[in-house]
This record gives C-alpha cells, structure tokens and sequence, in this order.
DNA sequence: GATAAAAATTTACACGCGTAAATTTTTTTA
DNA sequence: TAAAAAAATTTACGCGTGTAAATTTTTATC
C-alpha cells in the first residue's frame, strides 16, 4: 500500500500508466479494455486501493446501479427473510441494494420512496403496506422509477407483480383440515394491515362452499402490526366466549396464529391432531418461527425462493429492455402444505 | 406543478427569484437566510418540486447526511427492532440511515463497510458479526469513517461501545432463579456467533461461585444463526441425555430457549415454576416473541429505548465535535429481569 | 435620515467523472 | 510486411452543486 497519494481517477491513470478514460471505461465494464490494459489497472488497484467516486459516478450516469427494496415492516422475520434472499439476488447481478422499511407507516412509505427517487435507482422492488398505502404517491412514485411490485398486490401499482397464490394455498389447506378432520373456522383481523388477508378470506369462503359446508369468519379486533398480540388477545377472548362453532381454526396468518397458541396453552387446551387435543390450529405463511411453536405449527409455506427470483429476474428484464411494458404480468407461486404438529 | 422546467438550482434559483448561492445556502440551513427569502423559496418549492441532486451535492461536500447502520443479521428480529429504533432516531435529526445487514457473513460484513466507505457517512453504527469478524478490516474501516460500536464489544472497534450489562444481567438473573427455586445449569453454543455470549457465561460462572454453588455448563454444537434450530436439536438431546444437574436451565439467549421450549414441549416435559412442572428455563434478551412462547418465557430485557438513544446521542457528538476522542467510552444499560410463566 | 451591520448577489473556480471526436498506437489479418 | 481493424490516447466539454471573494443591496441602530 502506498500513502494515498492517488486522490481522483486522474492520478489513478496516471499511476497505471494508462489514460483516464480507459480507466473510466474499464470501471463500466472490465471486458471492454485489452487484457494487458486490463492487468495493469487491477494491479494499481491492488496497490493503491483506490476506488471511483460514487456520487461523482452516478452523477453523470443516467441509470445508477442502485436497487430500492421497499418492506412494509422490517421487523417481521417475513419480510426479513424474503428481503435477505432478494439482497443476495441483487448483490449477485452486481447491483447495489438499498434496503428501506416503512415500519408501517404511509408516511415513512412516502418518504421512503422519496428519497429513493433521489438516488435515480435502476429499478425498485416494491412490498408495500397495502390498504394504507398513499395510492396517488405510489402511482406517481412508478411512473417515474421501473418498479416491481411483490408480496402485497396493489392493483396497477408496478410493471409486474410477484407473489403468493393465496387462493391455491387457502384452498389446500381448507380441503386438508376438512378431510383429516372438520370444517375450519377462519380467524383473522377485522382490519388486517396487507390485502393478502382479503384474498384469504374469499378464498376461504369459497373453499367452503365448493365443499358444501357454511363458512364462519371470526374476526378480531385490534391496528396495526402486533400481530401475535392481537392474535393472544383476541384468541383468548374467543375461546372464552366460545366463537367457535368448529374446534378447528384456520388462522389468516402464523403470526395470529403464534399468539392464539399462546392464549389456547395458557388457557389449558391442548392443541394438535391428536384424539385427546381440544383444538387444531393451522397458519398462512410459514413463518420463521413456526417450526418451533408448542405445538409445531401446521401452515402453508410461501415460496420464498421463487418469489424473490422471479422479482429479481423481472426487474433485471426491466432494467436491461429499458421499456415500460404495456401489460401489467402477475406472476403466482402456489404454496405448500407444511403438515407438523399443530392440526 | 408546472411541467418542470426547473432541472437544476440555477433554473430554480431564476424561478424563485433567489441567487443561486443564496439558494445553496437555504439547502444546507434553511435558518440561514433572511425569513423573507426563506418564504420566498419555500413556496417555490412547493410549486417546483424541485429537489437537490444527491449525487452532485454529496460530491462537493466533505461531509454527507448519510449514517451507515450495519447489523450482523437482519432477519433476527431481536436486530430489526434495534435497527427499526435507531433508523427513527437517527431520521428525527435530519440524517439518512442507510441500513446494511451481514446476513453472518464475514466477508458481506467487510462489503458493507466498503460499501459505507464509499458514500462518505458522516458516522457509522456499527454492531459487529464478533468472533467471525476480520478485525483488521474493521480497524482499517473506523480509522477511515467515525464509528460507534454496540451490541458486541470489540475491543478496540469504534470510538464508542454501547450495549448491555452482560454481567448485571446474568448476575440477576442467576440470583432470582436461585432464590425461588434452584441453581440453574447454563445451556449455550459451543461457539456462539456473538461475544455477548462468552461474557454471558463468565458471569454466569462467577454469580454461581459468589453463592456457593457448583457451576454447570452445557454446550450446544453447531455453527451460525439458526439458534431456534440448534437449540431444539441439542436441547433435545441433552434432556434424553440428562445431561443437566439441574432442573433449572439458564439460556444463553432467547432464540435457544425458543427452542429448548419446543423440545421440552414435544417430550412432554412441562415447563414452569408451578409444583408440577419438570424444568424451568429462562433465557436472555427479551426477544420479541419471548411473550408468545408456551409458556411465556422468563428473560431478561435489553434497555432497547436507551440503546438506541445512548448510541444515536454519541454518534451525533461525534459528529459534531469532529474529533476522534483519544478514550473509548463503554456505555452499559443495566438489563431488566422479565417474570414470566417459564421460570 | 445617515451610518453600520447583515444579507444577498455576482463572478469564478473547483469537485470527480462521463463521454464524444479526432488522432495515434497497437494488434490482427491477409 | 503492408493494410485493415481494434484499442488506447489526447483533447475538450458537460454534469449540478459547493464555496470563496468582492461587491451591492437591504435591514437595523441611533
């Protein structure tokens, strides 16, 4: 290492002996310069550790290398998770991924892709709130930034949309829980934060009346992003002023379902497939900690993996066909039945 | 809204009637400038949207707005809550969080941090991945970028730590665990992937010695973060091994006893402090689903709140001091022991 | 209303790099 | 070995903003 005397892209060349555009050219795309050029200016670059001046980069390119990914609440594993994979995607296809969550704000919503609009992102990976999402900001927001829109379907939000077939999944689970047992009941918010749990309720509905038995949705009450409170809470006052006209419950989603566990142990029920068990319990979602709930929770897994590809794969197409398509694409995974202990 | 003709600070300068400098100094304080001019652009603004460009901006200025938050793994919602806490304290003073998680990969940790470099942050939060860490490119990292350490202390690392009491913490919750019932044995990792977990076990030993009783502890094998998994699959063998001298078991941290709980639970051992209950077990940090376990887990809390604030509080003295102090200060949060039904 | 102080303006250069055009050098092809 | 093709170089300008110095205008003070 030397002492940094190589301040710019200037003395850089000159340290290398080659001229600064080849060195400007080289930093776009390394293939581009001769073999020979090539090893000299990564040796410099070993020597001197110098490296391109970010802002001063993407101040005079169009087309930055920055990737936005917009969550709706970080702190959900859910979305932690989805979000590690989509990360590694983007790092791989060379990008720079911008991290921001909402942390169920519309605001911090706005704000956040605000201040993505800032930095001229190539593209933007969108999971937004949902219902309370500022539509206008939105809309606005992609029609000026290539977006795709995941997990939370918002109907002309984004090029494309990639998600989860809550339909499918809601329906296997309904004919699972009824053929190794009875008819569900559906236990979810009255006011759920993410439209998925709309799509699961019909599809729960629907699912029941295909199968020829009389569907009851039993809502709690309760805002916002508790989910596990809401779920123990609610779950216990239920069980106490016994809602239920099945002793199979089918929870909108695990983190309902984590809580209402909690409130069924603490009020001595037993639950799980067994003869001697008062109630099943069954989630949506395959949350991270689902493995490990007492008992093991019965849930319909997303494809986490195919989902996060097919989002990666999608922007990348509109990065590189620089268009804006004139058709919306939905893209659904269908989910898998994840039997364990609970139902 | 006009149709923007305004494209960059000359043309908005010309809209609003304001020299361009002038209007450069508004940006970088908004007091600076006389009300009446100050109006005058506020409302040119407000028609214009015009909005500095990032890139050009941060080009010429020494110091950025940018504050880097680098966190050894995301998807642990124990770090999404601080990462959520800190991101809102660190907006409230006018900066831009930029939040990089490790994903427990030492090399990802050393490309976050080259990453940072690269943006010029004003300051860098920084919780170490700990024993996996390359501590020299650490060390080079905060010779270059002003840092505040917390979570895990590396000795050396940042111009600060800030972080939990370790040792209160444990000492408390040895002590209670012994008052009402029995001294504990310690359930941990063989090799934790955190440095919390060595001073956890040394003060474990050293609370157990103070009493007069025999310390015992048993480790757990296995390598990374999937802690919830690794605790499941060796508590599991660790009861069929009774390989405890005590009915009382003291975890590491939560996501063990998450699943030392599920193992418990799925070989009918009854967890508890009632007469009728096989083992206690208690964990550390208060994770948040530590309320939602069955049964609800005894942990001990991390001070979250003052955390965040303690850290946020000396990044922005460093900052505005400039100076790199010639002390590292250690700031410790006592923790709080949270009685639930587990132990 | 004259004077001092404060604020805004004009002018000019700097930042670090992208990129185009014309030219020169190197490599490939015949 | 000469001609053609490819790559690198030189030169020069542009991006949008920060910022310093000198000057002019506005505001505050008496």
């Amino acid at each position: 290492m030397e002492d940094r005397p190589v301040r710019n892209m200037e003395e850089f060349a000159a340290f290398c002996g080659v001229s600064r555009p080849t060195v400007s050219k080289y930093f776009h795309d390394p293939e581009s310069v001769r073999p020979a050029t090539r090893a000299k200016i990564e040796q410099a670059l070993e020597e001197s550790n110098y490296r391109p001046n970010i802002f001063a980069v993407n101040q005079n390119r169009k087309l930055t290398k920055n990737i936005g990914i917009v969550l709706p609440y970080l702190a959900d594993p859910f979305f932690a998770e989805i979000a590690r994979r989509i990360e590694t995607l983007v790092i791989a296809q060379g990008f720079r991924p911008i991290l921001l969550s909402s942390h169920g704000d519309p605001q911090l919503e706005v704000g956040n892709l605000d201040a993505l609009r800032a930095i001229k992102p190539a593209a933007v990976l969108l999971a937004p709130l949902g219902r309370a999402s500022d539509r206008v900001a939105l809309e606005s927001f992609c029609a000026d930034v290539p977006t795709v829109n995941f997990d939370a379907n918002i109907e002309g939000i984004g090029e494309a949309f990639v998600g989860h077939n809550n339909e499918q999944a809601t329906d296997k689970m309904v004919e699972y829980l009824t053929r190794t047992g009875e008819p569900p009941v559906f236990f979810e918010m009255r006011t759920p934060p993410n439209p998925n749990a709309n799509k699961r309720r019909l599809a729960y509905i629907g699912a029941m009346e295909r199968l020829g038995f009389a569907p009851q949705v039993v809502q709690a009450h309760g805002e916002g992003w508790a989910l596990e409170e809401i779920g123990y809470n609610e779950g216990r006052r239920v069980i106490m002023e016994r809602a239920f006209a099945s002793n199979t419950i089918f929870c909108s989603n695990d983190r309902l379902a984590i809580g209402f566990l909690a409130a069924a142990y603490e009020l001595g029920l037993r639950v799980g497939r067994e003869a001697d068990c008062a109630l099943r319990v069954a989630g949506h979602d395959n949350h991270p900690v689902a493995r490990f709930t007492c008992p093991t929770l019965t849930t319909i897994s997303h494809d986490y993996a195919r989902i996060a590809t097919k989002s990666v794969e999608t922007m990348m197409a509109l990065i590189e066909s620089g268009e804006r398509g004139d058709t919306r694409q939905v893209t659904l995974f269908d989910g898998e039945l994840i039997m364990r202990a609970s139902a």
